[in-house]
DNA sequence: GTCTATAATTTGATAGAC
DNA sequence: GTCTATCAAATTATAGAC
């Protein structure tokens, strides 16, 4: 599963656990060197500087969270079909990285342009144009009631990734333990794409 | 609009602004004197902490956004009819404080205790049990298509809040400008429960 | 109450030995 | 490449004059 056990590799792993926890303000060099089991001083002989390691990990969620996305605004198949594969794939991927887009949303809010530029820079950008037309075709030819694709895509997103965000904020309004938690982000995997469809299919 | 112009008055004002942008960790207390106008060594003689003014500001955050929770989970109306008066009432009050819900959510994720103590304290808990109940009654009666209550909470607040809290990632994806943003979350006031009534209703 | 000056501490970064 | 020791800057917090 893992990489090398470079010391170089050791650093990103590290660096990622403790930047994805804390965000790029409240991380410290020195907890990244204390879970690499290394000195602090190796951190800026691989990487130069803290801005220079959190750009990496950054760019390396960005990478994670953002391409996958496509899966819904690019493949070719009927809209319902695209946004279950989606839900079900992608909530599967959050409950492996549940903190990440925590991360990349609030990094991305302390400096939107760099989000820009990372996006800019993806091989596989997220395209909206695509699935919005695709969604005008089927509500044409009456596969799907009227709706605002724009909104639909938003509607897609927020159901799948909110929980994940808003976890403790949840856990804490529903009493819930961890265990619960997850139980119930594994249900969304179907509950979600039902929902969905119940609300747009004709 | 604004209560007294007293210095303490003046000082909550702007360590809010501060908080809210920067979060505790990225906050610096000089940014706060600042914004007040006033000089860094009064903040101490107010508040004698930063842990203590950002616990001030963090408080009154959860109390503005977690009893609003409770016209969803409380108030005598059927579910639709809650949701619909929800879903108007709360985004247009994010378009007011579209900042708050990610401060929020992101500190209550690096302290998820201090959440949970706070939401205690709150004299107009957000309690789901109702709801829940409600919920049931109304599948059982028909009027709502059967759906997991818990699920449809969700879903709700996820559809509410969740744009606000990922506004930079979907203002850089579907290149939007702000009033462009704006103009798509004043239409998620009819969309949102639109949707939802699509989706459940019998 | 409010300010200036300064202390105390934290923290990112570097020098230099091995 | 890796470590110890240390620096320099940033930042919270306080002392003391007015």
């Amino acid at each position: 599963m893992k990489k090398d056990n470079t010391t170089e590799q050791k650093i990103k792993e590290a660096a990622k656990k403790v930047f994805i926890k804390k965000g790029l303000a409240g991380a410290r060099m020195q907890d990244i060197a204390d879970q690499a089991g290394i000195n602090k001083a190796l951190l800026h002989y691989y990487f130069r500087s803290k801005e220079k390691l959190f750009e990496i990990i950054f760019d390396e969620s960005v990478q994670v969270l953002m391409p996958q996305l496509n899966s819904i605004l690019e493949k070719d198949a009927p809209v319902l079909e695209k946004i279950k594969g989606f839900a079900t794939f992608y909530i599967d991927n959050l409950l492996q990285n549940p903190h990440m887009p925590l991360f990349v949303i609030h990094e991305a809010s302390q400096n939107p342009q760099r989000l820009v530029r990372k996006i800019r820079a993806l091989k596989s950008k997220p395209e909206p144009a695509v699935f919005i037309k695709q969604v005008q075709q089927e509500i044409a030819a009456g596969v799907l009631k009227p709706v605002d694709p724009m909104h639909l895509f938003i509607h897609v997103v927020s159901l799948c990734i909110f929980p994940f965000v808003a976890r403790p904020m949840l856990k804490a309004i529903a009493h819930m333990d961890d265990r619960t938690f997850a139980m119930l982000m594994e249900q969304r995997k179907k509950e979600v794409p039902l929902f969905i469809e119940a609300a747009v299919r004709r």
